[in-house]
DNA sequence: AACTATTTATAAGA
DNA sequence: TTCTTATAAATAGTT
């Protein structure tokens, strides 16, 4: 999805790769939140970034 | 995204939910993996499904 | 289980 | 680096 199609691979360029860390990490947050609600699931969800930070969700129950 | 839009709520028809359940779980394991790869992150996703199934994903050194 | 119309996510660009 | 937008991708409703 985009102006063009990407291949499944690191990312070598620090800087996009980090802008694009940003846009699917906020992107797959809000598709977890999504699943628990609509489908009535338990999800928790935890990330760590190439520069160590953390990043977690989980749904109420969870 | 798909023939009508929705509302973010609890799904009432078991079977509607079932359904989504599914596809929607498949999408946002592949969003795992893709942010794993693409960013050169560590992704931990657990899911249990509202019939207590269990579905979970790692990246590699997670 | 497939299909497809449509919504949503997002890769590039500004 | 925040916002835009063209396009790829996900998916809701249908068959």
């Amino acid at each position: 999805m985009g102006r063009g199609k990407i291949v499944i691979r690191r990312i070598d360029n620090s800087t996009s790769r980090q802008v694009t860390f940003s846009k699917r990490r906020n992107g797959i947050f809000k598709k977890a939140r999504e699943l628990a609600i609509l489908c009535d699931a338990e999800v928790g969800l935890v990330i760590f970034s190439s520069t160590g930070r953390l990043y977690e969700y989980a749904s109420t129950r969870l």
